[in-house]
RNA sequence: CGCGGAGUGGAGCAGUCGGUAGCUCGUCGGGCUCAUAACCCGAAGGUCGCAGGUUCAAGUCCUGCCUCCGCAA
């Protein structure tokens, strides 16, 4: 039987579309599990870092040292490209975190056309940024949909979906990492009931579908009259694509300064009247700051020019705003 | 040469007009306590990023270099 499974898997042919972090496990997976993977596409090397420097997309990284070929393309649609596909007579393709729209005729190159990997339980959160919004929206669960590309965004019929918590500490780049690994394990079972004839794909029901869209700079600032745990969530579902800060003032500098905030926690307790983004203590693991509502303990923050480092150290060496007195804005 | 900040004992910061370094925390030892992450006493630990220069004397001034980082893209 197993000989039998590895026969097919040698004779499926896969061409893998994706870009990110996320895509990678999937691709890996599906390498280890000896299927017949000639080809990646993933988007062109962009322009990354201080110094401006293209850069790969990392499922462009893991499948040039897995000796696969790669097309890196601003636009897979291309004749060239579906020609390309074409020739190679793909049985599927498999997408996770591709990033760019996928016609009739790129889907049609493959026998059995595309199935995606989504980082959502759809028909919630479709879009760019599942991830992020399930974090902002406080949620306590979240998931991957394995589902059929379809003309309409994330839209397919859904053929596997798998749940898991999302923890307190669950931040985007950790949350990413679990998604995509289970998003990888559910791709390699969903093959598997394919071969097997096994799968039924699922309409998604309209009337429940919700977008994500991506998470923009203006909501970077932490606006303190909000309440801790939606602050909480926004640096959560920032963290560490991008990063939530707030401002604050030094003696003898007019313009504030940046603190950026990667790690936080709420904290139980009530602010005392005190008014949103006002300092009120400190403990060993960090510094708390009254919100509109509760207290929000800052953990890992990063001064503007320095490296990130844990709030309690940073406000122990500012002696000069603890005895000023510390509001941020 | 896009703009800018920073490199000082394990961590975070001071160090003004140049005179061989200080604070908070941590660590180690001791004490107090029913007990403690609390408190008290004490100790260890720094070639002040690197190289050169000025000077009687440089963390502190000058020159060059390395590294880290924020903004902008």
């Amino acid at each position: 039987m197993a000989e039998k499974n590895r026969d097919f898997r040698q004779d499926f042919r896969i061409v893998y579309f994706g870009s990110p972090d996320f895509a990678v496990p999937p691709l890996l997976a599906l390498l280890a599990a000896g299927y017949d993977v000639p080809l990646a596409v993933t988007q062109p090397d962009r322009p990354k870092g201080r110094r401006h420097e293209p850069t790969p997309t990392p499922v462009r990284l893991a499948a040039e040292q897995a000796g696969i070929k790669v097309i890196a393309a601003a636009d897979a649609n291309r004749p060239e490209v579906v020609a390309e596909l074409a020739d190679l007579k793909p049985d599927l393709l498999v997408v996770a975190a591709f990033g760019q729209y996928m016609r009739e005729e790129l889907v049609r190159t493959a026998r059995l056309g595309a199935i995606n990997i989504h980082g959502s339980l759809l028909p919630a959160y479709r879009g760019a940024a599942p991830i992020q919004q399930a974090l902002l929206d406080g949620l306590p669960e979240t998931g991957v949909t394995i589902m059929y590309i379809a003309p309409k965004l994330d839209a397919g019929d859904m053929l596997a979906q798998r749940k898991i918590p999302i923890e307190p500490e669950d931040n985007t780049g950790t949350l990413r990492q679990k998604l995509s690994q289970i998003g990888a394990e559910l791709l390699l079972e969903t093959l598997e009931r394919l071969r097997a004839g096994n799968v039924t794909a699922t309409p998604q029901d309209e009337t429940l579908a919700t977008y994500a869209g991506k998470l923009t700079a203006a909501m970077e600032r932490l606006d303190w009259r909000q309440p801790a745990a939606d602050l909480h969530n926004l640096v959560r579902a920032l963290t560490p694509d991008a990063s939530a800060y707030c401002l604050y003032k030094e003696a003898g500098r007019a313009e504030p300064l940046r603190l950026k905030i990667w790690r936080t926690e709420p904290a139980a307790n009530d602010a005392g009247g005190a008014p949103p983004g006002q300092v009120i203590g400190c403990d060993k693991e960090g510094l708390l700051v009254a919100a509109g509502q509760g207290v929000l303990k800052l953990l890992t923050v990063q001064p503007a020019g320095k490296n990130q480092m844990n709030a309690a150290a940073w406000w122990r060496g500012r002696r000069d705003l603890q005895q000023a007195g510390l509001i941020f804005e």
